[in-house]
DNA sequence: CACGTAGAAGAGATCAGACCACTTACCCGA
DNA sequence: TCGGGTAAGTGGTCTGATCTCTTCTACGTG
């Protein structure tokens, strides 16, 4: 009873709930299903798998992680957009529970991926896009409670990289960049001289981003992404081992 | 009516199936679970949560999906390793199912990612990690099928950036240039002026790690990735209107 | 005729319980 | 002592019923 139904090898020994995963996939891949499309319902998706609704329904809400489906309660099972930001929305739970080295990881990837961001930023902004985030900087100055700094931080960065032009560029960059992981670097440093430091480096890029100097915007966008690592670096430390010496606040500076 | 996302209190009007996806994610964050550790049966989870193992089941899919947890099927289930490969596995459907602009945004990602590490590698690199580099690129001068050289060519680029140390961002580039991807790339430049190119493309960016020089090893990558930018341009024109005028092969090239 | 509301139909969400398939560990016999 | 077999435990799948939400229709009112 094993392997005898006439299922190509590649099909043969897979979990049941896998096989519409599978399919649907491949049917997207191949256009036969086009962002916003509607499937069928579970029940005559089930029936056409020959699965359980319930195998269906697991099979479904794999997708739906995945950001390739979307379901609306009560009307039907469709195909998101597939955009880039769909795709790359589980990005965050990397942000949200990685702790210690991987939060350095990740801020070395962003050291890779900001500087070059902004410089093409600096090259492409439109005067619209550059108003737009001067606005958010006069928001950021006008102070509020932490909670709104972070957000505000975090939309910063966001208009520059949605100024490249690249999604995907810009839905890795949210995933680096979640509020979970900004609100952990950001707690505890919100003394005056960060603070004030903070402003600088944003003051800095944005006069980079309106002079459209790609050079002057990488640089600062480099500045900014190892400030916060420095910062990161120190939590990390202080968690550890409680040692008051405040030496060795940057250690192993990166060899190249 | 009701404000959908107010969020307020406790999970007021969250889908049941929800509760147990942030719980047990808010679990991991606080360090209640801990990687490797045995969750309870979905009987008793279902229970503990006081919802259906049905839902309960899709709450594990979900987190399952995610990477964060793995189910061991008739031995439990069990939180993955929580490295960066686990959480960022879901990545490949990125480039799995992407088509048209966003494959040119993944290489213009990769243009960004890969000089940066591949230069961090040349620094790094240790006289093991080099040999086995050599390795492969033996292994793919002796040819081979389309198939395998596809899977030789992403071990190369694999293994250097492994080199780094970084795994987050090993796991980010091993999803921007999946298999699948790949071999979408590679099809139909198999030609012998291209696959000499390439073959020179990954001799310099290996001498250049063998030098042990960070700025040779970037230049290097620039051009590769550049490389098959061109080659993925030429696919995507060739699909759109078939123009039988060669012209406009790099076109837009970045400002920057 | 225009419009809004109530009801019905359809679709996903959840639940309950049963049975199947796989893993593990224990126990018994050689 | 070692090996294999068996049973308990756990995830995998199925069935079918009920609940909730969306959507559309049809009715009634102004």
């Amino acid at each position: 009873m094993t392997t005898s139904d006439g299922l190509r090898g590649a099909a043969a020994r897979m979990p049941v709930t896998r096989r519409p995963v599978e399919r649907i996939k491949e049917m997207i891949a191949e256009g036969e299903l086009s962002p916003g499309d509607r499937l069928p319902t579970e029940r005559e998706l089930s029936a056409a798998f020959g699965v359980s609704r319930s195998s269906l329904r697991e099979a479904v809400r794999t997708l739906t992680t995945l950001g390739v489906l979307e379901v609306r309660h009560g009307a039907g099972v469709y195909v998101t957009g597939l955009r880039p930001g769909d795709l790359l929305e589980t990005f965050s739970v990397l942000a949200e529970i990685s702790q210690g080295d991987t939060l350095i990881e990740v801020l070395q990837v962003r050291r890779m991926l900001e500087p070059a961001a902004t410089a093409l930023a600096a090259a492409r902004a439109t005067d619209e896009q550059l108003r737009r985030i001067g606005a958010i900087l006069e928001r950021m100055a006008e102070g509020g409670g932490e909670r709104e700094a972070v957000a505000a931080d975090l939309t910063f960065h966001q208009a520059i990289v949605q100024t490249t032009g690249n999604a995907t560029l810009a839905a890795i960059n949210d995933g680096l960049s979640s509020r979970t992981f900004n609100a952990r670097v950001w707690s505890g440093h919100r003394e005056a001289g960060q603070t004030a430091r903070l402003r600088d480096d944003h003051q800095r890029i944005y006069q980079a981003l309106l002079a459209r100097d790609p050079d002057a915007a990488r640089a600062a966008a480099t500045m900014h992404v190892m400030e916060v690592e420095r910062w990161l670096r120190c939590d990390l430390d202080r968690e550890k081992g409680d040692r008051p010496d405040g030496t060795e606040q940057a250690p192993r500076p990166e060899p190249a």
